[in-house]
DNA sequence: CGGCATCCAGGAGGATACTG
DNA sequence: CAGTATCCTCCTGGATGCCG
């Protein structure tokens, strides 16, 4: 196992959970509440699942969690300089699946 | 679900496989033979694993199996176009992973 | 509203053994 | 050497219910 391999392992698990790099391309856009914007631009994603999404995003540095102690919670969730840095990554993510969302395969012959 | 996020999901299931991003790496060097190359430059990946790992690559379009049927097999893999396109991709997860092998957290304070 | 604990199911990844 | 077939294990994602 080489360096690169290394590195790209670091990365896979990073960006590799179900939601993950989704969450991340939607905090791309500035500072999210949890139930008011995250679950509504995902809306497919699980009340629970997400929590735990975001909590291992958050151990692995790349999102903060902002809590205002007020009767109704309120949640915010943005990311961290470590977060910002793997936008590009996230968009080239985005342009390399809308060339395939319609060819599936490219049948030759 | 909007259309960036759909775009992402295609992304992902195509590189997160386990191996996958590592295999598609390694292929970009170009061809490579099933056991004497693959398996070396990923060596904790097992026989089995790999031979499905490569097989779902293929049906996805990016990596093409070529057999010569000799006595003992040989096989080689190599990128389709589709397959070439993800490359820069690839190479920034792993750029990004090169930055923090070290620093595995920010802790500022 | 947001979080946690618990439980559960499915599937990906892996081990083993046999063919050509 | 490469592939197939089978079986198994674990881990992730998901569902439910209860707290602050």
């Amino acid at each position: 196992m080489d360096k690169d391999l290394e590195s790209m392992k670091i990365t896979l698990d990073v960006v590799c959970g179900k939601w993950k790099a989704m969450i991340l391309l939607k905090l791309n856009n500035g500072t999210l509440r949890f139930g008011g914007e995250i679950k509504k631009s995902i809306p497919l994603i699980n009340h629970q699942t997400l929590i735990k999404q975001l909590r291992e995003l958050e151990e692995d540095g790349l999102i903060t969690k902002k809590s205002y102690p007020v009767v109704p919670p309120w949640v915010e969730y943005s990311l961290t300089d470590y977060g910002k840095e793997i936008q590009p990554l996230l968009n080239q993510m985005v342009e390399w699946g809308e060339m395939h969302l319609d060819k599936d395969k490219t049948p030759p012959s």
